[in-house]
DNA sequence: GAGGTTTTGCGATTTTTTTCACAAAAAACT
DNA sequence: AGTTTTTTGTGAAAAAAATCGCAAAACCTC
């Protein structure tokens, strides 16, 4: 019952809009303002939805509460993930910073820095030696981990992750991650977000305009 | 002769792997190599290549720098693509520090925040008004923003990005932004990140282990 | 330089994902 | 109560992407 990447994406939209919707009052929503909010088709959003197993009413679309409940729970919204960075240098901070997530349920427990400097236990969010992470991640039952440390850094980090339970990782290092079987990696790369974007940029604008 | 947006992020990720290579002193390629580093199959990077007209030699693989000139080239490397960040908040302040860009080609020349504590005209990447980054925007020809205001705010302000001669936007903020027919927007969400692993991590988890 | 081996290039096939299209259900109206 | 309208749910069709498979080219060895 795995589902593919594009659609587990889709209902996080889906879940936002519908947030959005309700903040505004509205107690019903149709497969269309979906579709509208999330950048997609309404059959798109009904094949989504069907796929789980969720269904509206004809004529009268869906529940705004009872499908956020569903989404919520598929999303494993149910209960708090507790997530570990690795690396704390800019981009680590501002994730640990970054007040969205608390909403999102997820919560940074804890950054791991090899640099003495960066080392603070008082903080509200602490930042460790690096050596602490095995011992952390094992106690605490982390199963998701985020990896901002330099590229040369990443595999070796990722390993120590895995091997001690992490069952997740984000990773920001530009290079590719080796993970068990049971594992899994989600990367993201700015720079080639950027470069992805001036590709597009540039094939656009050499497209011949349409009569 | 617009390619598939996974087609694209593969090229950025052979770049990646080339310039590994490279530094280690590596001559040539072959289209195995590049499958290990990218996580791909091998038929998978000689397709990409076809659909570029790229070639190598039969039994010889690829050339390393002449294939690196051509995915530059591809990928709009051969100048440098000037940058511009709306929100000046945790992230937008670790984008902009951060150094990897700059190997890439690619140069954050200002932020625009509405916070006057955040305004900085002499820093190196200078912090301007949001009011100046019309004005700015025409002035320098600048075709690539990225948006890490609030949600509330990022509509109004990749209108006036795109009203002023933006082509495209990397979007932080957590909402689908409207573009014209001829712009490009990448979204960037990390929660959906992370929440999109937190479902691939429970789904793995239930899955019976084979035989 | 003949024979064996390796690796590309790309058409053909398969798989995955998206879109279409329409019957059926529910609400609204008359 | 019957008719019209709106919207879902989902098979079927189409489109897009990934994978396969193999002939042909280039290199290597003897």
């Amino acid at each position: 019952m795995l589902k593919n990447r594009n659609c587990i994406i889709r209902l996080s939209r889906y879940k936002n809009a519908l947030y959005r919707l309700n903040a505004l009052g509205f107690v019903r929503v149709f497969s269309d303002n979906l579709a509208d909010a999330a950048g997609v088709t309404a059959s798109a959003v009904r094949k989504d939805f069907s796929l789980f197993g969720i269904s509206g009413n004809k004529k009268a679309g869906y529940q705004i509460e009872e499908l956020l409940e569903k989404l919520n729970s598929i999303l494993g919204k149910d209960k708090v993930q507790k997530v570990i960075v690795a690396g704390c240098g800019n981009l680590a901070s501002a994730l640990i910073k970054y007040k969205g997530f608390e909403k999102e349920g997820i919560k940074i427990v804890a950054g791991f820095d090899i640099d003495p400097a960066k080392h603070n236990r008082s903080n509200n969010v602490p930042v460790l030696p690096l050596e602490e992470l095995k011992g952390f991640v094992r106690n605490q039952g982390i199963k998701i981990g985020i990896i901002a440390v330099p590229e040369a850094a990443a595999g070796q980090v990722a390993e120590t992750m895995f091997k001690n339970g992490i069952k997740g990782i984000v990773n920001f290092a530009p290079i590719r991650l080796k993970a068990p079987e049971d594992c899994v990696v989600n990367y993201v790369n700015l720079e080639h977000e950027l470069e992805n974007l001036v590709y597009f940029v540039n094939a656009l604008s050499k497209t011949k305009k349409k009569i």
